[in-house]
DNA sequence: CCAATTGCTGCACAGCCGTGCAGATCGCGT
DNA sequence: ACGCGATCTGCACGGCTGTGCAGCAATTGG
């Protein structure tokens, strides 16, 4: 199998290879009239001109990586697909890494794109290990870090901090005096900066909070963190929930195994506004994350980066917007 | 920015560029010393193979496209997910082809991966054009089909004919006599065939079936075509969903605004088995799909195509099993 | 000790493209 | 008619790699 080439293309319009060059080159100088003869020769042999060695030349793809860790799980899911959505619009070609478990994997998938020539990273969660950096540092990737404050990157942040004092605001000023916040072992920044900035906020207003963790971030989490807190000790009117998954695990627990209302007994908060959060059983207030926005700053930062590489780490912000639905009510 | 070329790995190995290839070159000829020595030298340099000149050589990347839409939302989020695993375990490199409502830009990024040599093509859903499977067959890219009984590509297909109509069997020995199924306007042809299927299989056995659409197979589809079924005509007492999404939103509906009972008024079997399904607010009774198995049958066709590219086109199928919750006993 | 085989190595070529440079063509003003 | 500038074209080079082929050293067998 072998794919037509601009020789033939070149021989069969009755120009030099040089004029199909410059035909598919943007910004290139060919006569309209050239242009034309070799459109119609390529779309006659069906050419496609081939990125490959185009890449060789330019020492660059248009590949860019987008690693994740369970990119098929809430959130995650929606931030990726808009991010891949938004780099092909870009012209670009994302590359989904989804990192196993275990370290090598990702640092193979890493290589691989090394090879390739990537254009960039985009890193959507899991914590890579230092080499990673490293590695990306040394051969100049590029590297957009999402939810992480990792100093050695451009970043796209959450207002994680600022959202999740407004939850305990609300909590407090809606006569709520007994709260708890759910977050996880397996914690992601993003989960834990939620966890602390909360505690700090209802710490400062003079509340105490409980702390329960599931093993993850998910509805299982939810389920074992709500368990342990309404098993034992004092049972809160108002739980923050770090994601939304873990809050709908909480209710169900709530409501199903220890029959209490939600939000006459207890109040909740989770955060990034999936679609399951309208879901007519669940209804749950939460912070709203436009994963198009997120994508779209991370695609701006790609540009920037590329058009200046010398240009200190930028960071943008994206500020979340508490959503009320059933599982709390503005005061 | 350059990056380190096999030429200077050779010259501060002391040896030929030659040496340096073929250690990076499975089942290459070279010495055990010379490879060490390569090795080192390229360790101390930070060398990595430039793939995009070795795809020019061999006229194929490691690149294997993942075409989908939708990619974040229910099923397919797991499918994608699984696959992109099982593509990297492979040693290829899955683009995530997240296309958007536009037929172009489905088609552009077609011309990417034939621009980059991928080496083939998996399509998740959609529908994509004639002209689509036109170009892939012209340059000679493999392609294979994951639910949809494309005939001029592999395919993986779940045996949705045999488990809808087991959906029927079991509604109907469980007394069940007033049956529907909720499918969709902008149905996939999974998901057309679920409905057929379930349709046919119940008039083999003399009971008529209501059928009711939701715009798209997802929950809000579920509540508008649950809103239809029950309030107007004869009220359903079992129905078939042609995936978990529509279940939740049907099973929402009939709980929350007409006050009825799941399953004691209504049974109500889903399709895909969606983490979703066994949580405690649904224990949805519905047809496991396994994401992995699919995957690996995919990426098992990919192999098969590319060690005999004129074998005939294979087709690898996967059983559903119906997996029992609370939302329909077992007879 | 010599011949034959084996195992490596380096040369040179092929694979496909973008682009600087020099030459060719063309239009235009005088 | 002629000169000049502008526009386009083709040549040749460079980018990085895999591999056939011939040569070389080393090992083996007699």
């Amino acid at each position: 199998m072998r794919f037509v080439s601009a020789e033939q293309v070149a021989k069969l319009a009755g120009v030099s290879r040089s004029a199909v060059s410059r035909t598919f080159t943007e910004g290139a100088s060919v006569a309209p009239a050239t242009r034309e003869k070799v459109l119609k020769a390529a779309e006659e042999l069906g050419y496609h001109v081939n990125d490959l060695a185009r890449g060789v030349l330019l020492n660059q793809s248009r590949l860019v990586g987008v690693v994740a860790t369970k990119p098929e799980i809430g959130f995650r899911a929606h931030l990726t697909a808009a991010l891949t959505k938004a780099l092909i619009r870009r012209g670009s070609i994302p590359v989904l890494i989804n990192t196993g478990e275990t370290e090598e994997e990702l640092l193979a998938a890493q290589k691989m794109l090394i090879g390739h020539r990537a254009e960039a990273t985009v890193i959507l969660s899991g914590s890579p290990p230092e080499s990673f950096f490293e590695l990306a540092q040394r051969n100049g990737q590029p590297l957009v870090v999402i939810g992480r404050a990792e100093p050695d990157a451009d970043r796209v942040l959450a207002g994680n901090a600022e959202a999740s004092r407004e939850a305990a605001e609300v909590f407090i000023s809606a006569g709520r005096r007994r709260l708890a916040v759910i977050g996880s072992h397996s914690a992601t920044p993003s989960i834990a900066e939620r966890e602390n900035a909360f505690v700090a906020a209802a710490h400062a207003a003079g509340c105490e909070v409980r702390i329960a963790h599931g093993r993850d971030s998910d509805y299982d989490g939810g389920i074992v963190a709500a368990r342990t807190l309404f098993s034992q000790g004092e049972r809160p009117d108002a739980i923050f929930c770090a994601n939304d998954l873990l809050a709908f695990g909480a209710m169900d627990v709530i409501r199903q195994e220890f029959s209490l209302s939600v939000p006459d007994d207890v109040a909740l908060i989770g955060f990034d506004d999936v679609p399951e959060a309208a879901w007519l059983s669940y209804g749950l207030t939460t912070f709203r994350q436009d994963p198009a926005a997120i994508a779209a700053r991370a695609v701006m930062l790609l540009d920037r980066r590329q058009q200046k590489p010398d240009e200190p780490r930028a960071c943008e912000r994206v500020i979340p917007q508490l959503v009320f639905r059933k599982s709390f009510s503005r005061p």
